[in-house]
DNA sequence: CAGAAGTATGTAACCACTTACATAAATACT
DNA sequence: AGTATTTATGTAAGTGGTTACATACTTCTG
C-alpha cells in the first residue's frame, strides 16, 4: 500500500491519464446531474444535448442526431423513445423518404427547454471559473489532444512502437534444408485461406532446391524466437531479370513489417547479383501485398484477367537503375528541404515530408521504367 | 445543424465540458483496450489496476482495493471473480478477521503482469508522447482540476451560484391577516415530520395575533413567486429578551438560505425593540436548524432531557451586547488581516479567512455569554 | 457481557450506453 | 428495369460499472 499511496490511477501517472481522465469527467457528470435531480425537473441529464439540439432545429432524424451529439443511433432512439414518454418529443415520418424517422420538440419539451436555461446558465458559469481556477487553456488543451488523435489515434501510436520492437527480435536467415517444410507451410496457409494450392504452387513448394536454389536463386525466412514466420523466395527468370515469388507471413505476425523485411533482402540480394529488373505476380485480391510491393518502387505492368490462373494475376516490375535514379532525385530533394528547414523534427516538417513523397509518388507513378529508361 | 457545426459537445464549450473530457478519456481507453484484445493475452483492459496494486501488495482485502481503485466493492467482488475465473487469483480467509476475504495473485496471474510489462511501458511512452505533443502540463492540469473539486464540488459551485440567484427572487413581508393559515400550514408540515403537533403548539399557531404580535412580536413570511415557502415568528418572552419560534421553510426550498433570510428579519426586530438577549428552543434533531442558529451567534444554554416535551428540547441565547463586542473584534482582525494581505482574493486569503474564523469560534464558543459579560 | 453501532462482503437490479445483427427503403449500376 | 449496394432505423444482448439493500462479523459502550 505505501508503495502506491492512496491513489493508484494517480501514481500510475501516464499510463493511466485516460482512467483518471475519465473519473475527473465522470465526477463533474454526477454532480451536474445532482443539480437537475433536485431541482426536480421532469428532465434527465443524459437528454441535455438532445434537448439543446432538437431546440434549436426543428426537426432531425435519428442518424443526424448520432452524428451531431457523437452517439451510436440505438442511443439516440433510446433516448428519443424516453423523451417521448415524458411527452418532449413526437415523431414525425418524412414525407420523402420513407425510412427516415424525424423528432420534433413538443410544446412541452420547449418549455422545459427554457426552464432549465437559468439552470444551464450557472452550469457553464461555474464551469468556466472553475476551468479558469485550473490555471490554463484547458479547452484549448483538449481541442489540441483531440486533433493529435484525428492525426494518429493512441492505437496506432502504442501499436507502432510495439511493432517496432518487435522487429528487433526478428531475424533473417538463408534457406538451409530443415526449412524446407517451413517454405511449404507458410505458403499453402494464405493459398489455402484466398485460393487453391494450384499444381505449380505445390511443385515449386515442394522443391525449393531444384525450383529456386539452382536458378540462381535464394529463400529468405524470418525468425522470431525458433519459430519461422515468414518467407520469401527470390530466382532468375531471364539473363538480367530476377523475380520475386512466394512471399508469406503467418497470420498472426501480419502488420508487423516482417513482410518488408524480407523484401528487403530479397531485392538487396537481386541487386548483388546484378539484376538489372525485378517483376512478380501477385493478385488484386492481396490489398496489403500490393502496397508493400508499390512501396519498393513495382508498379503494375500487365494486368491479365482470370483467364491462365484461377487467382486473377496482376504482374508488377521495377527497373533497377531507375530506382536508382529515382533515389537520386530523392536524395537532393531531401538535402534541399533538410536545408530548408534545418535539423528540426517537428510536426510542420513531418507534413511537409508527406507532401514532398505524395509528389515524387505523383510523378514517378505514370510512369513505366521499362520504356522509360 | 448550421447553427451547431458538427460537433454539438465542443460548441456548447464550458456547458459540456465534463461530456467532452469523458469521450476524449474513452477514446483513449477503447484504443488501450483493442491494443490488449489484439495481443490476445488472456486478459482485460479493466483488471489492469487491480493486477498492478497485487502485484505489488501480496495480499489486499477487498475494501482495500476499492479505496486504493477508487472504484465500489462491488466492482471490485466482480473483477476479483472474474479474474478468479482465469485463475489469475485466489482468495483466502484473514485469520484475525473473519468477514475479510484477502485476494491474491497466483504465479499464473504474476506471469500474466510480467507477460503485459513491455506493453505497459509502450503505453506509458506513447501516452507521455501525446501528453508532450498537447503542450501543455496536462497532468499538472487535472491534478489541479482535482484539488479544485475537493476544496468545492462543481454540485456545490452550482447550487451556490443557483442558490444565490434564488434569494434575489424572495421577498420577506411581515403579519398580515390572510397570512394566518400559512403560518400554521408552514409549521404543521416540519412538526408532523419530525415529532408531533401539541396541543401548545395549536394554539400558538391558531391564534398568531393574540401568542405573537400582541406580545410586541412580529411574524415574517418568506415570498417566492405568490408562493409562501417559509415563516419566522418573535415575540418578546422578558422585559429585555425576545424569543425567536416557530421558523419553518417548506421541504422543497429548504438548503437555499431562505432560513438565514428570515432569521436576520426576526434578529433585526428585535434589535430595534431594544432587546439585550435572545433566547429560542430547538431540538438536537434538526441538526440544520441548529447551524444556522449557531452561525447567528447562538450558543447553547440549557440541555434538557426529554422531560416536559415530547421532542427534547435545547434551549440556545445570544447576549446582543456581547454579540456586539464580538463583531468589533472581528473588524479588527479583518481590517489587519486586510492590510496585510492587500485586496486580493486569492485562494491563500480564503484559505486565511477560514483559519481566522475557526480561530474566532474556537475563542467564542465556550465562553457563556450569559455569565461572561 | 449484552446490545448498539460500525465494518466487510455479498447480491440484485439498474444505468447509460455499446456492439452486433436484422430489415426496409433508397440509390447506383449495369 | 432489375439487381447490388448503401443508408436509415429497429432490436437484443452485452459492458463496465453503479446504487441499494442484506448479512455476517467486529468493536464500542454502558
Amino acid at each position: 500500500m505505501s508503495k502506491t499511496g492512496t491513489d493508484l490511477i494517480k501514481h500510475l501517472g501516464e499510463l493511466a491519464f485516460a482512467t483518471r481522465l475519465k473519473r475527473l469527467a465522470e465526477s463533474l457528470q454526477a454532480d451536474v446531474g445532482r443539480i437537475y435531480r433536485e431541482m426536480n425537473v421532469d428532465f434527465e441529464p443524459k437528454w441535455f444535448t438532445m434537448l439543446y439540439a432538437l431546440y434549436h432545429n426543428e426537426t432531425m432524424s435519428v442518424i443526424e442526431l448520432s452524428n451531431l451529439l457523437r452517439l451510436t443511433h440505438p442511443a439516440i432512439i433510446q433516448f428519443a423513445e424516453q423523451m417521448q414518454e415524458k411527452k418532449l418529443v413526437t415523431f414525425i415520418k418524412d414525407k420523402n423518404d420513407a425510412r427516415k424517422k424525424l423528432i420534433q420538440l413538443t410544446a412541452k419539451g420547449k418549455n422545459i427547454f427554457e426552464g432549465i436555461e437559468p439552470i444551464l446558465h450557472e452550469i457553464e458559469i461555474a464551469n468556466r471559473e472553475f476551468l479558469r481556477e485550473s490555471g490554463a487553456d484547458v479547452l484549448g488543451v483538449i481541442e489540441k489532444m483531440e486533433k493529435q488523435l484525428e492525426l494518429k489515434s493512441m492505437y496506432k501510436r502504442v501499436n507502432e512502437r510495439l511493432a517496432k520492437n518487435f522487429r528487433k527480435e526478428i531475424e533473417i536467415v538463408s534457406y538451409s534444408p530443415k526449412l524446407k517444410n517451413d517454405f511449404k507451410r507458410l505458403n499453402v496457409e494464405w493459398l489455402k485461406k484466398y485460393f487453391t494450392v494450384e499444381p505449380i504452387d505445390e511443385r515449386v513448394l515442394s522443391n525449393p532446391k531444384k525450383e529456386i536454389i539452382d536458378k540462381d536463386g535464394e529463400i529468405f525466412f524470418a525468425l522470431y524466437k525458433d519459430e519461422v514466420i515468414g518467407t520469401v523466395a527470390v530466382k532468375k527468370s531471364s539473363p538480367k531479370t530476377f523475380e520475386i515469388l512466394k512471399m508469406a507471413v503467418t497470420e498472426k505476425f501480419q502488420s508487423k513489417g516482417i513482410g518488408r523485411l524480407l523484401m528487403n533482402r530479397a531485392v538487396d540480394y537481386a541487386k548483388c547479383k546484378k539484376a538489372k529488373s525485378l517483376e512478380l505476380d501477385t493478385s488484386r485480391k492481396l490489398e496489403g501485398a500490393m502496397k508493400l510491393y508499390e512501396s519498393f518502387g513495382f508498379r503494375i505492368s500487365d494486368e491479365q484477367g482470370s483467364e491462365s490462373y484461377e487467382r486473377c494475376t496482376v504482374k508488377m516490375s521495377m527497373d533497377l537503375n531507375a530506382l536508382f535514379f529515382l533515389l537520386l532525385l530523392s536524395s537532393f530533394l531531401l538535402m534541399w528541404y533538410g536545408a530548408m528547414f534545418g535539423a528540426h523534427t517537428a510536426p510542420a516538417q513531418n507534413v511537409f515530408t508527406d507532401i514532398l513523397f505524395k509528389a515524387i509518388e505523383h510523378i514517378v507513378k505514370p510512369m513505366s521504367f521499362k520504356t522509360a529508361f
